[in-house]
DNA sequence: TACTTATTGAAAATGATTTTCAATAGCGAA
DNA sequence: TTCGCTATTGAAAATCATTTTCAATAAGTA
C-alpha cells in the first residue's frame, strides 16, 4: 500500500515502525474523509485489535507534526484529520456526505495586497476553505 | 455603551436582560481580540463578581444563535468567540497581539467557478481568513 | 404589586484528551 | 542472529472543557 512513504518518514525520523502505528496510517491514508480520532480507532482496529484509543492521539500527533496529515476545521467540529495535500493546497468538503477534495491555484495575491493596504496589516497565510455538494450528492 | 443594540436584540428575541448577561455583553462586544469562555469569565467578573461560569456558556450560545458573535478558528485552539462583522465578512488576526480586523469585498466568484468546474462540486460557501501582524506589531 | 417562569450559580455528570506507569517489542549494534 | 537499550504500548487515572441537574432567585408583564 501507499501508505509506506508515510511509514518511511516516522521512521527516517527516529519513530518505530509498529503494528499499531501501521493501523493507524493505513486508516488515516486511505481516506477521503475527515476521520475523528474515534472513528480512526474504530476503523484500524478492524486491522490491530488490540489498538488502544490512546496510541492513536498519539500516532496522530506525529503525523501532524510530520505535515502528513492535518486538522480539518468545520461548523460541527474540529478534531477531525484527512491527509495533508502536497504544496499549497485547500480544502472542498461536501457538506452531504463528508468527502473532501483538494484544489490549489488559488490567488489571493491581488486581494491580499488590497486588504494590507487597508488595514495596515503584514499578512503573511491564508485559511481558505470551500463548502459545497459533491458530484455524488448535488 | 453601544453593547445596549445587543441587550435589544437579546430582548426582542424573548430573553431576559439580567446583571450576569450585561456583563458578559459588555466583554465581547468591546473586544477586539476573540476571547474563551474562560477569558470572557475572568473579564466580566470585574464587572459583576458573582458571575457563575456556566452562565457565560450559557450567554455565548444565545449570542452566537443571535448571529451577533461568531467562533474563530485557530491553530491553538477554537474556542474563542468575536462580535461578528455586519454582511458578509472575513477576519484577519495578528499572530502576534491577537487582535482582529475585519475585512470585506473579496471576491472568490472566478476562483469557485474554476474549482466547481475541476472538481464536480456544486459550491456553496466559502470560508476566508488571514493571518499576519498588525500595524503595531510588524 | 403580584405572579409566572426564565435565569442563576453550585455541584455533579459527561466527554474528550493527556498523563502515568509497568510491560513489551522495535531496531541498531555487535 | 542475538542482545540490549529504550521508544512504544494499552490500561487506568488524571485533567480539562463543556453540559446537565436542581432549587433559589429575579425579570418582566399584567
Ligand atoms: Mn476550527
Ligand atoms: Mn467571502
Ligand atoms: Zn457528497
Ligand atoms: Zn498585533
Amino acid at each position: 500500500m501507499v501508505a509506506d512513504t508515510w511509514l518511511e518518514q516516522l521512521h527516517d525520523n527516529g519513530y518505530r515502525v509498529t503494528a499499531a502505528r501501521r493501523a493507524v496510517v493505513d486508516t488515516v491514508h486511505s481516506s477521503t474523509h475527515a476521520l475523528t480520532p474515534i472513528e480512526v480507532y474504530d476503523q484500524a482496529r478492524k486491522k490491530y485489535r488490540v489498538l488502544g484509543l490512546v496510541t492513536v492521539y498519539r500516532t496522530l500527533e506525529k503525523l501532524e507534526e510530520l505535515h502528513l496529515i492535518q486538522r480539518v476545521h468545520q461548523p460541527q467540529g474540529c478534531q477531525a484529520f484527512i491527509s495533508a495535500g502536497i504544496g499549497h493546497q485547500h480544502l472542498l468538503l461536501c457538506k452531504n456526505c463528508g468527502d473532501v477534495a483538494f484544489f490549489e491555484g488559488d490567488d489571493l495575491d491581488a486581494l491580499t495586497a488590497s486588504i494590507a493596504k487597508k488595514t495596515g496589516y503584514q499578512i503573511q497565510e491564508h485559511w481558505l476553505q470551500l463548502f459545497g455538494l459533491c458530484g455524488k450528492c448535488k
